[in-house]
DNA sequence: GTCTATATTTAGATAGAC
DNA sequence: GTCTATCTAAATATAGAC
């Protein structure tokens, strides 16, 4: 019994450094923080960050990992459903940008959450190995299913382009979870990153067109390419 | 003639400096990379680099500054010449999408311009108050015109979903200059994000079809909003 | 304008008492 | 597991000779 009670303290000061060193990485980024900063948003001392993580990278990959597997299988899980209720026919395209989305945007509903997406928005755009390796560990299998779901909706899709919208996809994906003001700039107030239903509302729209898009280029380009060299063979 | 040399060498410094600068800042963001670490880079005292630009903060604005201008002002050309182009009728969103992409894309064709445009990504994408604040001075006129453009190829659109449309855009420009690794990683090798033509290709299409999508969902939300106002008359 | 040497602060990390 | 004190390296920035 005493083991527990010590054990459960042990896991309070953890998910104190976890949530500061979280709050204090979205805003600044890796090197941007120390860890005596991380330590006083915590209010532990510093020696309890090495102890626990390590060095600051082990504290970093241990903040990154924390709420990663749950979010993934949110959106796997969401991702299959969509796929079992059209069962028969092929599934929307909107159903599958929807569940690509909405648990990413649902973690904005609390404090944690917004911190931890900013994180995320800054890991899978940077160009560091760092976070080329957390990207492609955590996101990878995911990205896949996507990419397959998404063809599934859009047979005229090829893998390619089914790729490159998925990476736009993530594109709009990463400017609305990182809440850089930029869109109250650009609205003049009008608008806000913090309202996820009116996110919700233009970028499922948005990209669900953007991938039709691709698919009707993907088509008007095999026209000209059929066209072209049907003309070939006449010259 | 001999100030002329002088004057020469010392602008050959400040670019040396700006360049090294502009690649190592790219890579790893402000706080990633040391003054020391700039100076060896480009091969000068570390002293030299105060010398020129006070701090570091002087520096990395100066890396932004010097090619801000001459980007954002081919985009604005390329824009006007666009609307101009269809006097008389509306433009074609397909024409606003790609003058918006079209120049900031053609960066990556150089080293340095692909350093630079990987930094522009870092920056607007940021939530700090140094990178808001460079991205409202430098791009905040510029999104105003593309916004306005893109509401007179959209009449539906109206500011608000014009403002979210142009935020997508921004998204998936972000991820185009980014060049982290991810379409690679996601197409196993299939894509490339180097492959200019190829992103431009894909990048239009996609967002052109989605700002026309957010004017359909607003078309549709009009009617749904019009229909029940009526049903609640007839109540 | 250039270059060397160095002042000063802050960083990540560790040792050892409790 | 916790906390204090501290080591060592690295950071930004400056002073002053040339």
């Amino acid at each position: 019994m005493r083991g527990k009670v010590v054990r459960a303290k042990s896991e309070d000061t953890r998910k104190a450094i976890l949530d500061a060193a979280e709050k204090l990485f979205s805003q600044a980024g890796f090197h941007g923080v120390s860890m005596r900063a991380i330590a006083v948003e915590a209010a532990v001392p510093q020696g309890l960050l090495h102890y626990h993580f390590g060095n600051k990278e082990g504290l970093f990959d241990a903040v990154l990992a924390r709420r990663v597997v749950p979010l993934v299988e949110r959106r796997v899980a969401l991702l299959e459903r969509r796929l079992a209720e059209a069962r028969g026919g092929r599934p929307s395209i909107e159903a599958i940008v929807d569940a690509f989305f909405r648990p990413l945007m649902e973690l904005g509903r609390e404090e944690a959450g917004i911190h931890y997406s900013r994180l995320i928005a800054m890991v899978v755009n940077a160009t560091d190995p760092r976070s080329r390796d957390l990207t492609r560990r955590y996101f990878d299998t995911m990205a896949k299913n996507y990419i397959a779901a998404i063809r599934q909706a859009l047979p005229g899709l090829d893998e390619a382009d089914a790729a490159w919208g998925y990476y736009f996809l993530m594109g709009a994906g990463i400017v609305s979870i990182a809440r850089s003001g930029r869109i109250e700039d650009l609205s003049e107030g009008a608008c806000r990153a913090d309202d996820i239903d009116a996110v919700l509302a233009r970028v499922v729209p948005y990209c669900a067109a953007g991938l039709r898009g691709i698919a009707g280029a993907a088509e008007i380009n095999a026209d000209i390419t059929r066209s072209s060299l049907g003309r070939k063979r006449h010259a």
